[in-house]
DNA sequence: GGATATTGGACAGTGACACTATCCGATAGT
DNA sequence: ACTATCGGATAGTGTCACTGTCCAATATCC
């Protein structure tokens, strides 16, 4: 399959294709001639998923580029993970010492949950930026706790996805860790889609007079 | 306050201040001469907001715009909370007919749901290409209903959240806004964290040979 | 076998974005 | 009086994700 082909399959233009081998989010393909090249179906299933990555996890070219750099060089299921749960955070930026302090309790709440909480986790790392905003501008005070519910609920859905896909870990191993890739990102929209339509129910409801049963009377 | 003691409490630079005064992120200030405007906490407070939507929500400038449009126009909560939540999805651009068909069934799903479909909601919109995404390239005829946990794990933090701010309805009108703004869109990085660590948990738990059962004792 | 199209690869250019810098004449503070 | 800072306008910067152009070397069609 040569380029042409595999941009007709992918529906990426060739000058993108082009620029994601520069970048080496794609690897070349097989040289049969200085100037002709082949691809292969891995080719297409890579470009699909760089794709998806841009356009629907909306990650940058070097967040995409550390994923499948780790793809490529076979890295284990487990440091993929890791990879893309960082790629999907920001950049560090030293903490504030008022970040400093959320940290600290958050890393209490995560090793009481149970959680990973690696040092340079990007997750944990949004975790901690988040939660101090929120305390500064929404909720001064607010104790980590608080922060239980959306654990809880992350747990269902994670819990959920695994019940969904009982053969995960015993499939095709080239395509395990770019389903699991997918999986990780494909769902994160979809999640926070339905919590912003709940969010506007509750508003809908409210002005129906639906006052939540917690709420005062206003 | 003028300009410079504004950016001595926000943290933000005069020239970044300027530019949002430009923007119409920022009101501008009383003048009280041809060069002298005077600013008030109202402007530190949007100022602060600005910054959290850039920062932590990664908002751009034109769907923070639209937000703080929203707001300086008076308009009602309903109005800002679609508004937000519309700022929080993408660019619309014409369904494929494989997400027409996906459409379809998000909309059946919501209205079992009972949840708001606007047609152009762009957290729809946003269910809508992610869900079909995830059918084209993870689970094939995969149903809708597959997304209800989703569904349900939103219903949960929003209820917590509710249940966390009883007063939320009832606080100075002029701050009800900005705050329902806040919590739309400051926990999401934090629901998204947790769902990451779990995750990684996940793959953690597997390589011990802890294959996760249906529920944990935990 | 000769004309035309396409290829891989290098490199320059583009447009959007979020600032950042410079300049201006007017005013504030000392 | 004189320096610093002001608001406002305009231009410039760096990054990002492509996109366009050029090249000599094939491939393809007649």
């Amino acid at each position: 399959m040569k380029i042409s082909e595999l941009s007709d399959q992918t529906g990426v233009s060739i000058a993108t294709l082009k620029f994601y081998l520069r970048e080496g989010l794609l690897r070349p393909g097989t040289l049969t001639a200085p100037n002709q090249a082949d691809y292969g179906e891995s080719h297409v299933r890579r470009a699909r998923l760089v794709r998806a990555l841009r356009e629907v996890a909306h990650l940058s070219i070097a967040q995409i580029a550390a994923i499948t750099g780790a793809l490529d060089r076979g890295e284990e299921l487990y440091d993929v993970m890791g990879v893309t749960v960082d790629s999907l955070g920001e950049r560090p930026a030293a903490f504030t010492p008022a970040q400093e302090a959320a940290a600290a309790e958050v890393d209490r709440l995560l090793a009481t949950l149970g959680l990973p909480a690696r040092e340079e986790s990007l997750a944990r790392q949004q975790l901690v930026v988040s939660f101090e905003a929120v305390r500064e501008m929404l909720f001064p005070g607010l104790p980590v706790e608080a922060l239980v519910p959306y654990a809880r609920a992350a747990e269902d859905v994670v819990r959920a996805e695994v019940a969904a896909t009982p053969g995960i870990f015993s499939v095709d191993p080239e395509q395990v860790l770019e389903r699991a890739v997918l999986g990780l990102t494909l769902f994160e929209p979809i999640l926070l889609a339905f919590r912003r339509l709940t969010h506007e129910k509750l508003v809908v409801d409210h002005l129906e007079g639906t006052a939540p049963p917690e709420a005062g009377p206003d």
